[in-house]
DNA sequence: AAGCTCGTCAACCGCGGGTCG
DNA sequence: CCGACCCGCGGTTGACGAGCT
């Protein structure tokens, strides 16, 4: 339907972008006399080559008696933030619980943070990454220095069994067994494994559960 | 100093719902 | 019931200034 373009005459050619002050004031002269609403017989008023929707727009968002300009402050924040958890997108409704501030603003307000804080999420996430992936690469080096110990220990350890089992021959058996390289090893190392994969799945939880939080609800 | 990028905000657009003749 | 009109809403765009390279 073409009368849905712009409320009012739909052959007549609007004026478009920023008001002027002179608008500002023929717009405000004719609520004040006429009151809000019938937006459509405002776009008539001489001198106003405006649309009725743009007209509505200026008053509600701009000339609205009783507005707050302004940044939000973290009182209003913590309202957007509550409100938009709760009831989504739903800005007109959210503006109702925040007197002087428009659905536009909040709007405005919401885009802009959200933005801001998905890219210091992005940058933790980078950062994060980073970090795990370094964590990892020094655990196979750790593991590898274990592995080549280990294979040097057996190796000598075959020397001193070779060396004692001569000696066993010659002097009989050994007081006491000497615990074994695995038996040293295995049970420092499974720990430190458990305990470092508990760190990263908490780190990826943290992470992409933090994250998840910060995600915008529809 | 100039060009570029980013953030902010006003304004526009299209759609859906309500009302009225 | 139906179509025209009005209104409000949410998404998107564009202008502009500030900061950065």
């Amino acid at each position: 339907m073409v009368a849905r373009m712009g409320w009012g005459i739909p052959e007549k050619g609007w004026r478009k972008g920023p008001w002027t002050p002179e608008e500002d004031k023929l717009l405000i002269e004719y609520v004040s006399l006429h009151g809000e609403g019938r937006w459509s017989s405002v776009s008539r008023c001489p001198g106003l080559n405006r649309s009725g929707k743009s007209c509505r727009l200026r008053w509600v968002n701009y000339l609205r008696p009783g507005l707050k300009r302004g940044q939000i402050t973290p009182q209003e924040e913590g309202i957007i933030i509550e409100l938009h958890a709760l009831l989504g997108n739903k800005w007109s409704t959210i503006a109702r619980y925040l007197p002087g501030r428009t659905d536009n603003e909040i709007k405005n307000y919401w885009r802009t943070h959200s933005k801001k804080k998905e890219k210091s999420s992005q940058k933790q996430l980078e950062k994060r990454k980073a970090q795990i992936l370094k964590q990892e690469e020094e655990h196979q080096q750790h593991l590898q220095q274990q592995q080549q110990q280990q294979q040097q220990q057996l190796e000598a350890g075959d020397m001193n069994m070779v060396n004692t089992i001569a000696h066993e021959k010659m002097h009989g058996a050994p007081e006491m067994m000497y615990p074994t390289v695995e038996d040293q090893c295995l049970p420092v190392m499974s720990q430190d494994v458990v305990s470092w994969a508990d760190s990263v799945v908490e780190d990826y939880y943290r992470l992409w559960g933090g994250f998840w939080n910060l995600d915008d609800h529809p």
